[in-house]
DNA sequence: CGCTTCCATCGACGTCTGTCAATGCGTATA
DNA sequence: TATACGCATTGACAGACGTCGATGGAAGCG
């Protein structure tokens, strides 16, 4: 019996093996670590702004100054700071001072998973 | 002069076309609308008990009951209904009733990025 | 009918998050 | 040295979030 046919068993008023007490736990799950470490990743994204960051560093290539941020956002100086802080300490993008001006990129040393988020914002 | 010829550039103390009134705005940003989809599905996925009960679906591959996922956590049972009910306002999964018991499954009808974010889990 | 079981919803609580104004720090420039 | 500039950090505040206990409602069983 395929699974697609459990579902339609399922779906037609089945559900043959739960009885009474049911609730055997389900399969193997994702080690605690790799978990947290995906729920990271997607809270580092789970904001609109930090999602066009990323975006536009996608998109430039190359390294892009924090004073244009402030200018494609309507937003505060301090909350533009905020946001690249938690993009960087999420490992998505690292960044480096030159002079009076700070520059942000997509973090090469990106984990896959984390590349594989970046790589869905399109 | 190709982009990681300018990266060089910057990185060596350049950032010459950077003067007073710097900060052109930036590439095409995405439309709000996109920004908010893709933060909305990453949300979703933001917190590792949600990770869990998605990467169980996808293991599973046939609709699982609800009492399952209160056995598979140490969590209380609303709380256990909150988050699948985060999951569903995301669109990630659906659910349906059988006799007593609610059964949900990774929703068939999920959007491209939705699915390519629930590929993640692994 | 009454009772049990499964699940969703509600109310409450502490914590986290997004935002801003104010401040501090390092780097140029006069 | 003093002043201006770019950015990070701090403090504050409203709103969202994760969690629980309690309640409610629907489906089955005696």
């Amino acid at each position: 019996m395929t699974p697609s046919d459990t579902i339609e068993l399922i779906r037609k008023g089945a559900a043959p093996e739960r009885v009474k007490g049911c609730c055997q736990p389900v399969s193997a799950p994702l080690a605690t670590a790799r978990a947290e470490e995906l729920a990271g990743i997607h809270k580092a994204l789970a904001d609109p702004t930090r999602v066009q960051m990323v975006h536009i560093l996608a998109n430039a290539g190359i390294p892009v100054c924090v004073c244009d941020f402030t200018a494609a956002f309507d937003l505060g100086q301090p909350t533009i700071s905020h946001h690249l802080a938690r993009l960087r300490e999420a490992g998505l993008v690292s960044s480096f001072k030159r002079g009076i001006w700070a520059f942000y990129q997509l973090n090469p040393a990106m984990s896959a998973s984390a590349r594989a988020a970046v790589a869905m914002i399109r």
